[in-house]
DNA sequence: TCTGGGGTCCTAGGACCC
DNA sequence: TCTGGGGTCCTAGGACCC
């Protein structure tokens, strides 16, 4: 039996947190630049504006003079979320967390009834403590429970927030009434191709034979037909032991043509990478540095490569990483070309500990460690880049844009102290400085 | 005018081997 | 016209998720 926590509207509701003036209004937060969509209050769902609506098409849907749009805050988000995790860790055990705003675990009480009051507690206390409203659903299956999850959400009746999805004649009439591209794990694809075959709910698709479902489509969507018909599948198994990849990428805020500028950004992207390797423990096996131009401009010519290098010995020494970043980038420039978005990828992630120290490497590895600990510590107690290396000092022109911040959150400064370990109330370290 | 960022898993196909 | 039969390993790309 999985319990599944997910909070509702997340990013809207840390907003709202701090400015409770946004309470019943049409309320996006958007991504980065200010582009897209990624959280909506039930006020813009109703509105009809899809997830991942481009900023500028809200007007296709709604008034936009009505809707209230804010830049996106990733570090406060992440605080809250670290607050809705603890309380509920309190209750439960095996807490696996999925995704900023969600995370699976296992029947804390061994009767129904006990944890159904345990967990209609848990929804109260994150309420009162942190002010997020969550939801939460239980089922024999991930995929059930994602289903248990929506109906908390979206039933009234499920006053206190806890939904069970457990006896067979339940979950059949429950998939009967969830057409098929709600079901977790099957996208645009997967569920017009299952429609033009006449599935048009999960209980149609539960009925095709699994063995056709293998043939046509892959053995992932076979193992999504099994949850749905309640075995547990360990589909797309949340309990992460590490990071296989990092990636750190922008749009930038405008189109950029001079190297220097791509490398300053490169220099950036490494440095966060490395970061967040070290507080991971682990180490890359090599890196990888692409560049792209502008998908949407058809004006201009279009160019998009990749570079991945191996380190000569796997490594989280942020100067190593930027070093062989801007060598691979080196490898893919091409003058004459106008660049909208570039990454870094770390890839081939260890743990540092199994790390093979080569013979030939000149470095003197503890000394190199002690550095990174320190700009780490000065950075984690001042703010996120306070301490860099030169090529990214100057403020660069590709940092992303976002004007939509919300000025009005009046408590927000009383709250700082406590939750920001930065200065900037900005998620983007990157371009917040 | 304006279109995010960061992940995972699976599969097909090529290179190579005996 | 005919053109082995299996393996393994790697990579690129597709599909999905939040």
């Amino acid at each position: 039996m999985y319990g599944l926590v997910d909070c509702n509207n997340f990013f809207v509701s840390c907003e709202r947190v701090f400015d409770p003036r946004l309470n019943g209004k049409t309320v996006v937060v958007l991504s980065n630049n200010d582009g897209c969509v990624i959280a909506r209050s039930n006020e813009a769902k109703a509105a009809g504006i899809p997830m991942g609506c481009p900023a500028f098409k809200i007007k296709e849907h709604t008034d936009p003079d009505k809707v209230i749009q804010l830049s996106a805050r990733h570090i406060l988000y992440r605080d809250l979320s670290t607050r809705v995790m603890n309380i509920l860790s309190q209750e439960v055990e095996n807490v696996q967390q999925y995704s900023v705003d969600e995370a699976f675990f296992n029947l804390p009480h061994e009767d129904v009834e006990t944890s159904h009051r345990a967990m209609a507690e848990v929804v109260k206390r994150v309420k009162q403590y942190v002010g997020i409203p969550v939801s939460i659903g239980f089922a024999p299956s991930r995929t059930l429970a994602k289903v248990a999850n929506h109906i908390a959400k979206r039933d009234p009746r499920i006053t206190d927030g806890v939904y069970w999805l457990v006896r067979p004649e339940a979950i059949d009439i429950i998939l009967r009434r969830t057409p098929i591209e709600d079901v977790w794990g099957i996208g645009r694809r997967l569920s017009t191709s299952l429609q033009s075959r006449g599935i048009r709910t999960a209980a149609d698709f539960v009925k095709m034979p699994p063995s056709l479902v293998r043939s046509q489509y892959s053995v992932t969507l076979e193992r999504t037909q099994r949850e749905l018909m309640g075995h547990d599948c360990q589909i797309a198994n949340p309990v992460t032991i590490a990071h296989k990849t990092i990636m750190t990428s922008r749009t930038f805020g405008k189109v950029i043509t001079s190297r220097d500028e791509i490398a300053d950004a490169i220099v950036s992207f490494a440095e966060r990478t490395a970061r967040q390797l070290r507080n991971e423990g682990g180490v890359a096996g090599s890196i990888m540095t692409y560049v792209r131009g502008d998908r949407f401009r058809e004006d201009l010519p279009f160019y998009s490569n990749s570079c991945q290098l191996q380190l000569e010995t796997p490594s989280n020494d942020t100067m190593t990483l930027a070093r062989q970043a801007l060598n691979a980038l080196n490898n893919i420039w091409r003058d004459g070309f106008t660049y909208r978005k570039a990454g870094v990828m770390a890839l081939d992630i260890q743990p540092a500990t199994a790390i093979q120290l080569n013979l030939f490497d000149p470095e003197d590895h503890g000394k190199l460690r002690r550095l990174m600990n320190s700009i780490d510590d000065i950075n984690n107690m001042y703010g996120s880049r306070s301490v860099k290396l030169a090529p990214g000092i100057q403020r660069g022109e590709w940092a992303p844009t976002q004007n939509h911040f919300n000025t009005n959150s009046k408590t927000l400064h009383f709250f700082t102290g406590m939750i920001y370990t930065g200065p900037s109330p900005q998620e983007q370290p990157l371009s917040s400085e």
